[in-house]
Parts: C-alpha cells; structure tokens; sequence
DNA sequence: TAGATTGTTAATCGATTAACAATC
DNA sequence: TAGATTGTTAATCGATTAACAATC
C-alpha cells in the first residue's frame, strides 16, 4: 500500500525533475507553449524515451505528433514536487553555509522558507541575517510547535548535527535537509536527504586524479 | 581499455567513500586501529557486504576474523580519491555561496585548495573574500594557463554560468564543479560535477509533501 | 494519408543483496 | 579447533534503453 498519491517517484527521476522544471521555465519566457521529448532530450542530454518515463510521473498525457503543453507540465511538476504550496522550515546554524542559504531567495520561489534561523553563539542571536532573525536553540522546540513547522535545515558543524537533528525530532519536525557531513541516526518516519559536499568532491577529485595520472594519450578512451 | 589506474570506480560506491573516510577518522582519533565490516555497516546503516565491495575498490585486504586497518583504509581511500595531493582550483561568482565555499577551510584537508577567486563586479574585484583575491574574469585565462590550474568552481548565477564554463575550457580547466541549476553543454572530455541544490530540494520537498498530503494513519506504511 | 511522436511492453545493464567457500 | 569475518560468485532488484504499436 503506497498511499492515495500516485505511484512514488524513483529519486532519479526526482533529480530531473528540477532540471525539466527550469528548462519549461525557459521555454515559456520565449512563448513556446508546446515541447517534444526529444526536444526536451536534446537540449538537456537525455535521451527522448526517459524524458517520456519521468513525465509520465506527472500524469500529464501528451499529443502523439505534437507534443506537452508547456504550461501544464509547469504546473503538474511544481504540483508533483510539492512546490505550489510553501513549505516553511527552521534552519540552525548561521555560518557561511547557513548564510548562503538564507540568503538564496530563489528557493522561495519553489515553495521553501525559511521562517527563522537558530544559533548557539550569543553574539549572533537576536541579530538578524538576510531579514531572518536568528534565534537561541532554546525557543526550536516551543516554537515549531506553535508554527507548525515541519522542515529543518541542518548547517552546522557536524560534531553538533546528530543532536540538533534530535531537537528537530522533539519539535515535531517531518523532514530535515542536512548539510552537514555526518550520516543521522534518526526514527525510521523521519524524512532525511543529506547534502554531503565531500561526496561530490569526492567523485570529482577522484575522476580528476585519474585522468591527471594516466599518460595523456589514453585519455580519450576514458570516460 | 580504462587506464592504468584500475577499474574505474562506479559512481554510487564513490559517493559512500567519504562517509567511510569520516567515520574512519573519528575512530583513529579513538584510538582504534582495526575494524570489520559489520561495525563499519551497524554505525553507518549499510549492510555488510556492500560496505565490504565499497572498500574493495581501495585495495585494502582485510584479515578474516579480524578486520581492516584503520590507517590503511585512510591512505588508501585518499589515494583513491585524490585527496593526498591539492588540486588548485578558481572559483567564479563570490556571491553568498561563493563565499560560503571560499570560507569553508575544511576542504583544504580533502585537497581542494581554491587559489583565486574571479567576479564581473568591479566593487569586488581587487578585494579579499576569506583571504583570496577576487580578480577580474579577463585574468581567468591567462592565469589558468600560468598557474597550472585544472579545476573550477561555478557559484554564479544560472544565467552566467555556460559562458563562464567555456571560459574555463578555454583556458585549460579539465574539471567543473557547477553550483547553477542549470546543464552545462561542454566537450566530452571535461569532468562536471552538477551540484544541483534544486534537485535535492525536490527530492526532500515531493515526500513531504506526500507526507503531509496522506491521511496520517497510513503513514506507516509509507516509506 | 504519411510521418512524427507518444505510450507501453520487453530486453539490457548496473548496482545491491544473498549464498557460500576461504581463512585467520 | 570453532567461529567470526573476509572474498567471491550467483541471484535479485531497479533503472535505463530498445522495440514497437497506437495516435494525431
């Protein structure tokens, strides 16, 4: 039993998603109002029949010949997403990470905000920063409660993320976004995507080193 | 044909290597010199065997009834990722994540060291961000080529963001880390890296949003 | 109509997991 | 030795791609 919503989205093509999302955005702006697969395809690298797969997550149906409505795909994937409703989140730990994050106002625009931040540095609390005033970790939990928040955002060194998280937890939160890099031990019900920075790097440095290693001309045979 | 660097280690393995060379330290800073795979799974919520395949890529040979060396794991999964020697990177865009990057000292120790930073806003330029110069993006080229640097960092805005990466293959760069939302079209041969901090978003905002939609009863049995 | 494009079923591919022999 | 743990081969699972019928 998955629920009353549709069968669930794999996670990669929730990772595309997005990418639909900006490029229909594009496409509006110029006053295109219908797009094929494989033009779709083409211009974002993928070939027609997964872009076809990830749309069907949409429920929107497409003209054989013609193509999608721009418009509605829009609007089923912002629906999709969940990105029509906004969603508002606490976000600990006000560092240059944190900073960056309340200060990246597009993220509004697909239904996050932030509400409020927290801190453990006096010299911070009760400032503001980007127009968010940063609060004492002491009033997360009589807070969330009385706001209804249901999103965390994790930005602080990893040695305090397990138990900021179980804060979160205690406050009723549903979800957590952590940006710190430190696996959670959390209850199973509780909603995690961890943005791990040194995996990224990793694949990176490590596909550089590679290449940097090897005699140039076997380059070319590797991918 | 893959090099002569070994088989070339599949992306999903790369991404748990990190969390595996975290964890690590923390356990050399216990005191502790060997570890099995089991411990390694329980306190990292993978399953034995695939904490097992991920290691094999270093190398390492573990002792049956015994485990692996701590030490060892650590030289060999920096070795295999590239992190025992800095990769001199430029970072275009000191915008609020720009900066966050910039600031953030931590990746010095996993071997990535930004060396200068680049914007196309003449208030910036010739000013200091977290100790690095920002300097104007005519230098980009000529410097990339004087100083040997092959990797960038993008933290621009989306729109921005393919013509500075063509400047960075102009000028030599083999390696991209993106920060834009956005799909960069370049030649074959370079490495990028999409940090795609709307794809994340989308993964943790569509379960929420499930979540919240569902009646609560059936939340069990919703994963 | 003819041809491009969608929708869908089947085949392929790669990653994860299970099973079990080898070893300290 | 006995038992825990590694290393490896085979089975499973899910996602991607290929093939093709349906449709405007």
């Amino acid at each position: 039993m998955k629920g009353s919503s549709g069968p669930s989205v794999p996670e990669a093509s929730l990772r595309r998603l997005p990418q639909y999302h900006y490029y229909l955005v594009g496409l509006q702006a110029q006053g295109i109002t219908v797009i094929s697969c494989s033009a779709i395809g083409r211009d974002l690298r993928y070939v027609p029949v997964q872009v076809r797969k990830d749309l069907q997550f949409t429920g929107i149906i497409g003209k054989p010949k013609v193509g999608y409505s721009v418009a509605e795909l829009l609007v089923a994937i912002e629906s999709l997403l969940g990105w029509n409703n906004a969603n508002e989140a606490f976000l600990v730990g006000t560092g240059n990470l944190g900073t960056a994050i309340l200060g990246h106002e597009r993220f509004s625009r697909f239904g996050l905000q932030v509400v409020a931040a927290f801190d453990n540095d006096p010299r911070k609390v009760g400032q503001c920063v980007h127009g968010k005033p940063v609060l004492s970790l002491e009033c997360l939990i009589p807070l969330a409660g009385r706001m209804n928040v249901h999103m965390g955002i994790i930005a602080t060194p990893p040695e305090a993320a397990q138990a900021i998280a179980e804060e979160m937890v205690k406050a009723g939160i549903q979800a957590i976004w952590n940006f710190a890099p430190v696996k959670l031990n959390l209850p199973e019900h509780i909603i995690v995507r961890n943005e791990d920075l040194y995996s990224s790097w990793a694949s990176l440095s490590c596909k550089l080193a590679r290449r940097l290693r090897v005699p140039l001309e076997e380059n070319a045979s590797l991918n």
